[in-house]
DNA sequence: TCATTAACGCGAGCTTGCTCGCGTTAATGT
DNA sequence: ACATTAACGCGAGCAAGCTCGCGTTAATGA
């Protein structure tokens, strides 16, 4: 979704400029390593990647945009799971989502992303069409589980895997404590109990 | 928790500081309802204020400190429910919370907290603290709960409560969507129903 | 292979964010 | 009431963040 664009008329994606892109990100995600997002800066960034300062933000425009760029770079990693039954995907889901976080420089990433956005309009719809983007992909183990019969027909697939999310974001964002696998387990058993009791059908019952 | 200091010796709280905190805290507000957070700046708070751009930094040393201690202010009106069920209160707490969070200049606040602690490590201490000592404080209705034989024994009161907040943080901060009440009622019934499900117990089964 | 022109390197310089020292105001103890 | 000294107002000035113009390098199409 990210790559294989059309290659817009007059520009060079290839060679060079691809080239730096690589390694800005990943400079970007070294720094990120030791210092975290505190200690982020487009100074370093440009150091370490050997990518002068005024290219950076010819690029990106500014900090925001670059880490946007980073994080949704990084998260082509994460697999969706088909293990024949719900509670198993969302187990194997949740289990790869703190895995994910459990490395101290993606969850530097994804402080730095929150903070872009709240500072950024810019950042803050590209990451909101990106994680609405991922929500329909992820949300396909739900609609199987739906036509499976494990769910009730009308539960809304992306309430159901944002629910499964919210846990970690609120664990790293607010909490501010470690991601463990203990999470990874209360979030999918959670959701699952959650999900069958029919918390995320699109149609709920009162309204006060 | 926030007040009531045993007013440390040379220190002056009265007169004439409370009334510059207010008048800050009071601007904080006012300046996050036209721009939000993208458009908050110490210059900006200083002139609606009227108190001089040093004292800003004296007194709160940055930003972060800042809006850390108005987010800390405005959260004493959130009341602790007790109408005599888990389920109830769970309700209550829920709207509650989305109705705080339906404020634009609340979702301004928290955003801007978010960004404070992912910036400023000694401001993500103190929020880290604050947002203990809430599940701390709140987590009595669980307990309450557990007591009337509601739950499991062995519930985490604190995880409940996490559990509840954090699809309002996700909504917010990730996918950047309206709070609603639909937000509030899909997260208490599902919070109830997987704390009964047994996922917030201390001790879980399976590991791996 | 060669012309065209994105994309980049470089450094001067502007802007914004923040600090510091000094004089003034007003809260607090006696 | 009066002396003491937090807390504040003020403006100069430093530093970090960011921009801009120009010359250079290398990707792309013919």
């Amino acid at each position: 979704m990210t790559t294989a664009h059309p290659a817009p008329r007059g520009t060079r994606p290839g060679g060079r400029t691809a080239r730096t892109r690589e390694a800005v990100l990943a400079a970007v995600f070294e720094e990120l390593g030791d210092g975290g997002y505190p200690a982020l800066s487009m100074e370093k960034i440009a150091q370490r990647s050997g990518v002068h300062l005024a290219t950076l933000y010819r690029r990106w425009r500014c900090m925001e945009g670059l880490v946007c760029e980073a994080l949704i770079d990084r998260s082509a990693a994460v697999p969706l799971p088909d293990t024949g039954t719900l509670p198993g995907d969302l187990r194997a889901l949740a289990h790869a989502i703190g895995a994910f976080y459990g490395e101290p420089r993606m969850r530097g990433l994804i402080e730095a992303v929150v903070a872009a956005a709240a500072r950024d309009p810019e950042s803050a719809t590209v990451l909101r069409s990106f994680f609405e983007d991922r929500l329909r992909t992820t949300g396909q183990m739900v609609d199987r589980a739906v036509a499976r019969g494990e769910l009730p027909a009308d539960t809304d697939a992306a309430e159901v895997l944002a629910a499964l999310g919210a846990p970690f974001y609120y664990r790293i964002l607010i909490a501010r404590r470690p991601v463990d696998r203990a999470l990874a387990e209360s979030a999918a058993t959670a959701v699952w109990a959650a999900a069958r009791a029919g918390a995320y059908t699109r149609a709920r019952p009162a309204d006060d």
